[in-house]
DNA sequence: CGCCAAGTTGAAACGCGTCAACCGTAGTGG
DNA sequence: CCACTACGGTTGACGCGTTTCAACTTGGCG
């Protein structure tokens, strides 16, 4: 998974706005490869600002360690996600990153975003989309803490995953790999690990859900759409005609 | 309160990176002043996305309204915020935003948004930045939905737009006016409207937040700040030194 | 004066957290 | 090869925080 396949880059590919430059320019980003293991901390919370990474293969998890002794992640990061963008602008990291499970990340720094900002005026644009959507996938998971019961949360949470993984071909028949803890969902979905336990087992009796050890299907993926009410806007749109339109004449110029 | 007067601009602007035209192009985004009343629509979910805000008076708030019937309430918008970035990108409003009371905005276009991009550079990275800080204070509340219990979060709404209200010159001796019905706050913080006055109650007597209708003290801003360990990095810190450094020698370029 | 929205208070129900015991599987070392 | 251990997951019992429903109060406004 490279950043090109991303559905935002796709969309300006796809219709001409991206040049030949910009293409190298966005691999430029990914030539830093480095493997990393399971668990590894990337960074810590309050950490200097100091780069981004691109993930090649693995998850991984932004999280803050709360006061309380608990924690609460933010977001699962999967191949072809940037991580790190919630942190621009600013000095100090809001929040630790760490992996989890093995894979590969390509870290590249504050410098070389600036310069290739400043080279090229689409991708600015198409990884500052790719940001906001990063947030809208956030602010989604907001709503649902605040106003649904857990079995929603689940359900949500496993349907958005499908989605996102189905994107870069990491679903086959339904299925796929999810090699997240129990304890680690409910850290994702403000609830217990035992919770999350019982409500698995609730939706695997409503036969919305399958799931052996880190192997995960969903028999029936629309009816946990309907379930939830899934708007799948924030996680597939492309770029909107007017932004790409912008970006065409603004090459030329 | 203008785009100016926000803090990342100000940091900007102090450290002299922000040009005299940077100044009238960040200006002319707020020409078209029209004054609102106290609950009118700005936008629905779900509406093209065409124009951004500046908010000059009043308050307004971003919210999504769910299938299950109640209503969750994205973000509170304060004089000098804008509106509408969070859709920057797409070509639908993923949340709809309304007035709390009456007051002035000042709408501008995606066109508008565009030719300053182009134009300046600084007050591109200003606005990202500006926005990037908007979804930390998301970020925030989502901590405090998954994670913490009714008085901590109200707690921390409070506190937060304590804050956010005292940056703008809107507290006077530990107090300020605040136009949320309980209602509003609990779709905020995720809670039922008794149970937000139930907390209130609690926190009275625990000698934190004294309220009377709409005006609202903090007898002790310390001790709310410790209960709630608020972090303010996220909402007072300027643009990090490499960041200014860069916009000053993009500037001469 | 009377109406309506917003806030308060009480009682009961419920969802979820917590604690604890137990189970299955994978990994480890003798 | 087989015990031993560690870890993640499952299940039950119980308590607590929050929701819900309902009755009532208060203040603002036509």
């Amino acid at each position: 998974m490279t950043l090109l396949d991303t559905v935002v880059m796709q969309g300006l590919d796809s219709h001409g706005v991206l040049t030949a430059d910009d293409k190298t320019l966005l691999l430029s980003l990914e030539l830093n490869a480095r493997r990393v293991t399971a668990g590894e901390v990337l960074w810590q919370e309050v950490a200097d600002v100091d780069l981004f990474c691109v993930v090649k293969e693995g998850w991984a998890y932004s999280y803050r360690n709360l006061g309380n002794g608990s924690m609460q992640i933010l977001k699962i990061y999967l191949p072809g996600d940037i991580i790190g963008m919630r942190d621009f602008g600013f000095s100090r990291r809001l929040a630790g990153v760490a992996m989890i499970n093995e894979g590969v990340i390509c870290p590249f720094s504050y410098q070389q975003l600036f310069e290739l900002f400043a080279r090229s005026s689409s991708l600015a644009a198409g990884i500052i989309a790719t940001t906001v959507r990063q947030q809208a996938m956030l602010t989604e998971r907001l709503v649902y803490l605040g106003r649904y019961a857990a079995h929603e949360r689940l359900a949500h949470f496993l349907y958005e995953l499908y989605l996102r993984l189905k994107r870069i071909n990491a679903v086959e028949e339904n299925g796929f790999f999810m090699p997240l803890s129990q304890e680690q969902i409910g850290d994702a979905l403000g609830l217990s690990a035992v919770h999350v336990s019982r409500t698995f087992s609730m939706l695997r009796d409503e036969g919305l859900v399958e799931r052996d050890r880190q192997h995960v299907v969903l028999p029936d993926p629309q009816a946990l759409a309907r379930l939830v009410e899934f708007n799948d806007t924030y996680i597939d749109e492309s770029l909107p005609p007017a932004f790409q339109n912008f970006l065409s004449l603004n090459r030329i110029a």
